[in-house]
DNA sequence: GGGCGCATGTAATGAGTTACATGATTGA
DNA sequence: TCAATCATGTAACTCATTACATGCGCCC
């Protein structure tokens, strides 16, 4: 439920850091594993502030705009554990946009909704090249490991996709 | 993205009905492809209404409350088959809650972490329990299709979960 | 008489995104 | 001098959920 909580108390437990720093980082890295805009991450810092789980201070070095740097709080790396465990323990019950539309696909000729999934198909299939190619052993064992989840879940829904289009394709005589 | 209107959309293209029917027939049999609630379902047909995609006759039969059956328009049948394709070819890119907890796993004792996916693990082994006992051929192929779409991905989810929890424990000497 | 089923919603809240705003410095 | 980088946000909006509200009829 809590991810973006969890993962910016967590980045603060690394390290102190400053916003931009933050979404940087999170833009940089972390996209396949999380999609928060930096609007929110600014936000949900300043949330956690007011809640009294970080501190901030306010830095200027040189002639750059100044900055806030957050700390965690004693309080707040009890609630980053307890997040932590919680993110852990659990399974998300996953449901796919994607599945609706094939509820209805008898509302086409066969031979679109052949070609409409084949795109889909390509899709994923670019998706899996692109993490294949991705760099690892650079950002700690979790981020390896979320990349490795993406591939396997990939290849499933490549392979489901794949039995799908061709249990809609005519057999050939 | 507008899984939603594509399946208020496609359950009227099927056939005319009015709110509740519609309700129940997503809470009963749905609820592994999409989790749409009530009163969502009352506002989006609304705007579907305003928008011109579908046309509202209010029926009482005996002595219910009033019924207001939608039927879709032609307008709105075209909406359904853009829709529909831009769904059937789109392929989500997945991002997973569950993997920000292991970019900070360092931060709790090995053992309790092992501990705490396991039951991940068994949560994940319930879900897949339950839909491989589902009923099918009620709803036709579509949901039929959703189902084994969940399970595929659900014993990927069960392998991947199973070797991280693997690779964390302490090799046997 | 009490609760469930039928049938409709409203109002408040929350989460997150998009688009916009600002202003200084650095590098080509 | 023009664009990109650094660094912060605000405001408006959309989308969906939760909790609540209403009222009749049917069955036990």
């Amino acid at each position: 439920m809590d991810e973006r909580e969890l993962l910016l108390l967590g980045m603060l437990m690394v390290q102190s850091q400053h916003g931009y720093q933050i979404n940087e980082f999170i833009e940089r890295n972390l996209g396949h594993i999380i999609d928060m805009k930096k609007p929110t991450a600014y936000a949900l810092l300043e949330r956690l502030c007011q809640a009294g789980y970080v501190k901030v201070r306010t830095e200027r070095e040189g002639k750059r705009p100044p900055r806030k740097v957050y700390h965690i709080t004693s309080a707040g790396s009890i609630v980053f554990l307890d997040l932590l465990r919680e993110n852990l323990a659990q399974a998300e019950h996953m449901t796919f946009a994607g599945d609706v539309g094939l509820m209805f696909l008898d509302h086409l000729p066969r031979e679109e909704v052949i070609a409409l999934l084949r795109q889909r198909l390509s899709a994923v299939e670019e998706q899996l090249t692109a993490h294949e190619h991705a760099p690892r052993h650079e950002h700690g064992l979790g981020v390896d490991l979320a990349l490795e989840h993406a591939l396997l879940l990939e290849r499933a829904e490549q392979q489901w996709l794949a039995s799908v289009i061709q249990r809609l394709e005519p057999l050939p005589e």
